[in-house]
DNA sequence: TTTGTTTTCAAACATCTGTTTGAAAAATTA
DNA sequence: TAATTTTTCAAACAGATGTTTGAAAACAAA
């Protein structure tokens, strides 16, 4: 199945109004009727396609995945292939970069993804236990590595601390999951224009990153 | 009703159940029969004592957020009693140690709270629209003004932002949403514990706050 | 066209959802 | 004690959930 242009164009449909609610609402707010009656399907299309529900939603991650894991490594790849060794803000920047790139361009899933990426931190779907250190494990890897070498005096442990700490602000600040907009009735911040949020973001990490260490 | 000592105690109970699979499932995924089964209760105790589902939801948040608010607020009030000007390192240290007081303290809540902070920021739950803003609005423009006081350097916008990263990463780390955990096969940081937590966090955001400005 | 496969669709499936009911039990008040 | 209120409980409620069915429609290959 899946094969004619018939086939990809429903299953595209979709996938495109899954990955929508899911964001929106999250995985079990989200039902089949609202996503079949959203994509303009019949119910039915979901488990002829994907099998289940839970299959849709790794379906819907998986589209995403690769091209994101790509981006990122290839801006990495770049910086390390010149001939002197990049600093802790060139490699924040090519991770941010490639996460700003995957927001602006909507045909990548625009911020979609990264807010997607965003929600399952704090709420993991068993689906993905597998799949997810597949696909980014390398990513993570490479960038540990790189950070380890431009951080010197950092234990291996604490910048594996710093890149949690850099990662939650970094995904929160892409997703708009502002405390601010929670807390108060007229938040002055925001925004989730991915060019802004990097501008603002990259400072706050970049010092972060070079601060001190915390082990005596 | 609930005046009764036995009637505190089953809704107690009922909090008690509710708080733990709330945080660890969301709300939409726990049932009111996980609820009542977990507390020991009957099914229709919650809307006895509750009304709904939903206001069971928002007693459970505001059981733990005035200890929460306090705990924050006497932390700065201690700071601003003094005759010098906190720096940014001091401020968030009040900031962390009643998170990470309320964390240690078991009748406070625990970690519990804090996570479903976390939770919350991602899937706001419409009915704490109205609540949050009451209850946090003055925690947040107390420390907004004292960071304010402390990086000149900065503008009200950007003072904003970098509130808003920190808090990004403040929360997912006590809450233990790792990006690590869930990108690699053997995270080598998986703690939770809030001492550890808020010594590896402080040195990272101290150094981001004292960053230079993004606006030139 | 005829044959075979792929895709759509309305309807029904069993199960789970939050909530309500009305009577029994327990506790409190008189 | 008896009268009254508060609290528990099993059962049922209507509606929503993900999934399956089997036939009709659309398409492709012969």
């Amino acid at each position: 199945m899946a094969e004619t242009a018939k086939a990809l164009e429903t299953s595209t449909r979709i996938l495109d109004a899954a990955e929508v609610l899911f964001v929106e609402h999250g995985f079990d707010a989200t039902s089949m009727r609202m996503i079949t009656q959203s994509a303009g399907v019949n119910i039915a299309a979901v488990n002829y396609y994907f099998g289940s529900k839970d299959g849709l939603f790794k379906a819907v991650f998986e589209r995403r995945a690769e091209p994101f894991a790509r981006l990122t490594l290839e801006r990495l790849g770049e910086l390390e292939s010149r001939d002197v060794a990049p600093n802790a803000r060139e490699i924040t920047e090519a991770f941010v970069a490639g996460s700003a790139e995957l927001g602006r361009d909507a045909s990548l899933g625009g911020l979609l993804f990264v807010r997607l990426m965003g929600r399952t931190f704090v709420e993991p779907h068993p689906i993905l236990k597998e799949s997810m250190p597949r696909r980014y494990g390398e990513v993570t890897r490479r960038y540990l590595a790189a950070y380890r070498r431009a951080l010197p005096h950092l234990s291996d442990q604490e910048v594996h601390w710093r890149f949690h700490f850099l990662t939650s602000a970094m995904f929160n600040a892409f997703a708009g999951n502002n405390v601010l907009r929670l807390f108060m009735d007229q938040p002055l911040v925001n925004a989730r224009d991915p060019i802004l949020v990097a501008r603002m973001l990259l400072p706050f990490i970049e010092a972060g990153l070079n601060a001190p260490a915390a082990n005596p």
